[in-house]
DNA sequence: CTTGAAATACTACTACG
DNA sequence: CGTAGTAGTATTTCAAG
């Protein structure tokens, strides 16, 4: 076995400020304000969005295709509102696994992206090894999903749901 | 007082039936490939959106825009990784009040939306009151937003923090 | 009630200053 | 970055299934 792969990285605290400090420190006061817009409504017209940040429709044109070209802007995509679409329950459930290898880890991710309904799923610290949150219609479902699915999922010791009674706040808005 | 406040609703299971069973029940193949596509990527245009689900352009902008006035669509927005911009660490927090009285949880919730990066606020059954997801630059800048305000959140007992290690899904994509 | 074809108005996009 | 011009799109009208 190379002997290099356990060399401990240098820290090398020195170059850390090479890395951009804030890549939104690179975007200016339009920039910002025209992120602030498309995270609100991306459905307005180049030209309203040029106007609202009083620039010319080609120059704010570029603006938008650069910060889609530069990753900031990951996609543009309609809402649906979960209850309309007959999903009104949420729930949060914490998972954890009975053995802590990386095929465990990696068996279950591979199963937990299939669940229906499932709209996030993260490794955490703490008591927990993953949190899910899922999106079903009512108790009855997710009761079902639970029997059926969640229960059988790979690798799992326990699972712990915790449903949610009332949405506060649920914004893909992002502070800028 | 009303005495009717307190009158017992009938359960009336018979007329359950008569709530939409299902919302999505009212929309035929088009109208699901359509919402299909705009959950993935809203920034189409409408003439190669329409191609899409082999419609003519008129017809499908009808369609995307009654979806829109239901409701159902609630919003057409732009996402933002939020590596790029300068937030990649997300941290689930659990949270427990010390009363619970209507006005506790009231003035914690008006207090909650204000915290800078909170993605998502929901009031939870078990053995949390809240869960919420904040979004923020990295450990440091957690540890800081952490002492300097989620303490300090109004009627608290209890923050137990989920730092999340590996975002395995993040999606808006609802199940159709 | 919904569709599709044609006509118009507006917008995105390009080239250039 | 802005102005002007072109190409293409969104949107309305209307006739037909």
């Amino acid at each position: 076995m190379n002997a290099t792969k356990f060399r401990r990285p240098s820290t090398a605290v020195t170059t850390a400020a090479a890395v951009p400090a804030d890549p939104l420190q690179a975007l200016d006061r339009i920039d910002r304000a025209i992120l602030r817009q498309l995270q609100t409504d991306a459905s307005i017209s180049n030209v309203a969005l040029a106007a609202k940040v009083k620039l010319s429709a080609p120059a704010c044109l570029r603006r938008v295709e650069r910060l889609k070209e530069s990753g900031l802007i990951r996609g543009v995509v309609a809402l649906i509102d979960p209850k309309a679409a007959g999903a009104g329950m949420l729930v949060i459930i914490g998972v954890v696994l009975d053995r802590s290898t990386p095929e465990s880890f990696a068996e279950f991710e591979k199963a937990a992206q299939m669940v229906a309904g499932c709209m996030e799923c993260h490794v955490v610290t703490g008591e927990f090894d993953y949190f899910m949150t899922i999106r079903t219609r009512d108790s009855d479902s997710f009761n079902r999903l639970h029997a059926e699915q969640l229960l059988y999922l790979p690798g799992v010791r326990q699972i712990r749901s915790f449903m949610v009674l009332k949405e506060i706040l649920s914004t893909t808005k992002f502070p800028l």
